[in-house]
RNA sequence: GGCGGCGUAGCCAAGUGGUAAGGCAGAGGUCUGCAAAACCUCCAUUCAGCGGUUCAAAUCCGCUCGCCGCCUCCA
C-alpha cells in the first residue's frame, strides 16, 4: 500500500517517492494580494492544506512553502484605485488573506516568502540566464528566449508551433519569438521599482516562484501545486527558468493542480467578475461546511458552487456531529446495564480497527477525499447502529468501544481539517442561570452547574407530574439563554451554544 | 484552429476490467405529553448514445451527441 499522486507532468498517477526519505518539500502558488480571496482561491488552499495534513499524518516531515506575490500590475492598479501605496495595498490584503485562510481552518505554511523581499535573488537568477544564453535584454526589459530551452512545453503538453496557432494577443514586436516572456520589466515613473543591471524595474511574475521555491526547497523538490490554470504559462515558465538557470533538471518531481470552482457551469474568476468571496460565504456558513463542500469532490475535478450544494453538505456534517454527541451523552449520562451480545461487540471492534486502513486506502489514491468521506460516513452508520444497541444494553464492553469509536471519528475528520463542533456543555455557563433557578426553583444557588441541574431536575419532576405548562416554561426559558433540551429515551439531553 | 478534461439516481458524488461507495432530497418505520431532533429501512439490472474487444466493460477501443477548461491576467 503506497501513496499515489497524479502528476500533471506525466499525466499519470505515480507512486509518491520523495526526494529525501521521510521528508516532503512542497510549494504552492499563493495569492497576488490585490483583493480579498474568493472561494475558487480557497479551494486551492484547502486542497493543498489537506494534502499537507495528510502527508504529515502519513509520517512525513513536511516543509510547506507558499509565496505572497506583493508586486504586480494588478496591485499597482488597485493602489491607484484605492488611493493607497502599493505597499499599503499588499499589507492590507495579506492581512485579509491570513484572516480568511485561518477562518476556513487551514494551517499556515512554514515559510511564506514575499516577492519584494527576494528581488536580489531574482536579479541574480536573471543575470545567470542571460549569461547562459537563455535570456536577452531590450531597452531595460529582459525576456526569456523559449526557443533556447529544449523542453519548453513539456508540462502543458504542447509544442511552440501549437502555442502560436492560437495566439490571441498582440505580441511585443521587440521579442525574438512571440512566446518569449518577461523576466524583468522596466518601470514607468511612479511605479514601484528596484535597481538592476538593466535599469530601474521590477520582476516578471513567473520568476519569483522559481527563485523562491528553489531557494527554500532546493532543485528537484517534491510537490509544486496550484490551480489548473497555472499550468500554462506560469508553471511552464517556472520550469524553463529554473532548469535553464540551474543547468539541471528536474526542477520539481510532482506537479499537482486543482480543478476550478464553477458557478452556473462557468468558471469563477476575477476576470469574469463572478466571484464569491470567502468572507461573504463565512457570514452564512460555518467553515466546516465550505471545507467539506470542497472535499466532497476530488480536488482535480471541477466543482459547482451553489447554495443548495452547501446546504446539503451542512446537513451531512451534522450527521457526523450528532453521532459524536450521542456517544458523549451516552457515556456521560447512562448507567451500565446488561450487555450487548458478544458477537455484536466483536463485530464493531473489527469495524473500528479497520476504518483507518480504509481511510488511508482512499486518501492514498491521489488524495481522494470524496472516497475518504464515504469511509467516514460508513463508519458513522455502523457507529449509530452500535449506539442503538448500546442505548438498550450499555455494558462496560460497550463503553470501552464507544470511546475509541469517537476518537477515530475525531481523528479522521481531523486529518481532513474538519474540526467537529463540541456542543456538549462546556466552558462558562451564562449568569442568567442563577436568576432563572431562583425564580423557578425558588432557591439560591452559588454554582451555575447546580442551578442548571436544579432546573432540569425541576422540569423532569414537572413532566412526571404531567405538568406540561411548567415543563415547557423551563424548556423555553433555558432555550432563551442558549440551552437546547431534547428528550430522549435515556433522559433529557442538553446542549449549549453561546449566543 | 491546437491541446486537455468531463457526461454515473431528482441533486451532489466515488468507482478505470469482476458484476453500481457515500451524502442530500423523497417514501416508510422506531421513539415521542408536546416540541425538536435523532436513528433504522427502502430508493440506479444500470453508468450520454451507438458499435467493437473480452468469459466478464461505467471502466479498454472507435464513432456520434452534449458540456467545460487551457492556449491572455486568473487558484
Amino acid at each position: 500500500m503506497s501513496l499515489k499522486v497524479y502528476n500533471t507532468l506525466t499525466r499519470k498517477k505515480e507512486e509518491f517517492v520523495p526526494r529525501d526519505k521521510g521528508k516532503v518539500s512542497m510549494y504552492v502558488c499563493g495569492p497576488t494580494v490585490y483583493n480579498y480571496i474568493h472561494i475558487g482561491n480557497a479551494r486551492c488552499y484547502v486542497a493543498f492544506d489537506v494534502i499537507y495534513r495528510y502527508l504529515k499524518y502519513r509520517g512525513y516531515d513536511v516543509v510547506y512553502v507558499r509565496n505572497l506575490t506583493d508586486v504586480d500590475d494588478k496591485i499597482i492598479n488597485r493602489a491607484n484605485k484605492e488611493g493607497l501605496s502599493t505597499k499599503e495595498i499588499a499589507e492590507k490584503y495579506i492581512e485579509a488573506f491570513h484572516e480568511d485562510t485561518k477562518n476556513i481552518g487551514n494551517e499556515s505554511p512554514q515559510i511564506e516568502p514575499r516577492a519584494t523581499e527576494h528581488i536580489n535573488d531574482m536579479i541574480k537568477t536573471i543575470k545567470c540566464l542571460i549569461e547562459n544564453g537563455f535570456a536577452y535584454e531590450i531597452d531595460g526589459d529582459v525576456f526569456f528566449e523559449v526557443q533556447k530551452f529544449d523542453n519548453y512545453g513539456k508540462l502543458s503538453g504542447r509544442t511552440l508551433e501549437e502555442m502560436r496557432a492560437g495566439e490571441r494577443v498582440d505580441v511585443d514586436e521587440r521579442k525574438r519569438y512571440p512566446m518569449d516572456f518577461a523576466l524583468w520589466k522596466s518601470s514607468k515613473p511612479g511605479e514601484p521599482s528596484w535597481d538592476s543591471p538593466w535599469g530601474k524595474g521590477r520582476p516578471g511574475w513567473h520568476i519569483e516562484c522559481s527563485v523562491m521555491s528553489s531557494k527554500y526547497l532546493g532543485m528537484g523538490f517534491d510537490i509544486h501545486g496550484g490551480g489548473h490554470d497555472l499550468i500554462f504559462p506560469h508553471h511552464e515558465n517556472e520550469i524553463a527558468q529554473a532548469e535553464a538557470s540551474a543547468g539541471k533538471a528536474p526542477f520539481v518531481k510532482y506537479w499537482l493542480h486543482n480543478g476550478f470552482v464553477n458557478i452556473s457551469d462557468e468558471k469563477m474568476a476575477k476576470s469574469l467578475g463572478n466571484v464569491i468571496l470567502v468572507r461573504e460565504i463565512l457570514k452564512e456558513y460555518e467553515p466546516n461546511v465550505l471545507r467539506m463542500f470542497f472535499l466532497s469532490t476530488h480536488y482535480r475535478s471541477p466543482i459547482s458552487y451553489s447554495k443548495g450544494n452547501l446546504d446539503s453538505v451542512a446537513v451531512a456534517l451534522e450527521r457526523i456531529e450528532n453521532t459524536i454527541q450521542r456517544i458523549d451523552y451516552l457515556l456521560y449520562k447512562s448507567e451500565e446495564i446488561a450487555g450487548t451480545s458478544a458477537s455484536e461487540i466483536e463485530e464493531f471492534r473489527e469495524i473500528i480497527e479497520g476504518v483507518e486502513e480504509k481511510f488511508i486506502d482512499a486518501m492514498d489514491d491521489d488524495f481522494n477525499t470524496a472516497s475518504a468521506l464515504g469511509v467516514i460516513f460508513d463508519f458513522v452508520k455502523e457507529t449509530n447502529l452500535f449506539l442503538e444497541e448500546s442505548q438498550k444494553n450499555l455494558s462496560k464492553k460497550n463503553r470501552d468501544l464507544l470511546r475509541p469509536a469517537r476518537d477515530k471519528l475525531v481523528k479522521l475528520t481531523g486529518v481532513l481539517g474538519i474540526k467537529l463542533r463540541e456542543k456538549e456543555i462546556a466552558g462558562e455557563l451564562p449568569d442568567e442561570l442563577l436568576d432563572l433557578a431562583k425564580n423557578i426553583v425558588g432557591q439560591e444557588f452559588g454554582e451555575k452547574d447546580a442551578a442548571l441541574s436544579a432546573l432540569t431536575g425541576a422540569r423532569e419532576k414537572a413532566r412526571e407530574e404531567r405538568d406540561w405548562v411548567k415543563a415547557d416554561l423551563i424548556r423555553n426559558k433555558l432555550a432563551s439563554i442558549g440551552f437546547a433540551l431534547k428528550d430522549t429515551p435515556q433522559g433529557c439531553q442538553i446542549t449549549f451554544e453561546r449566543k
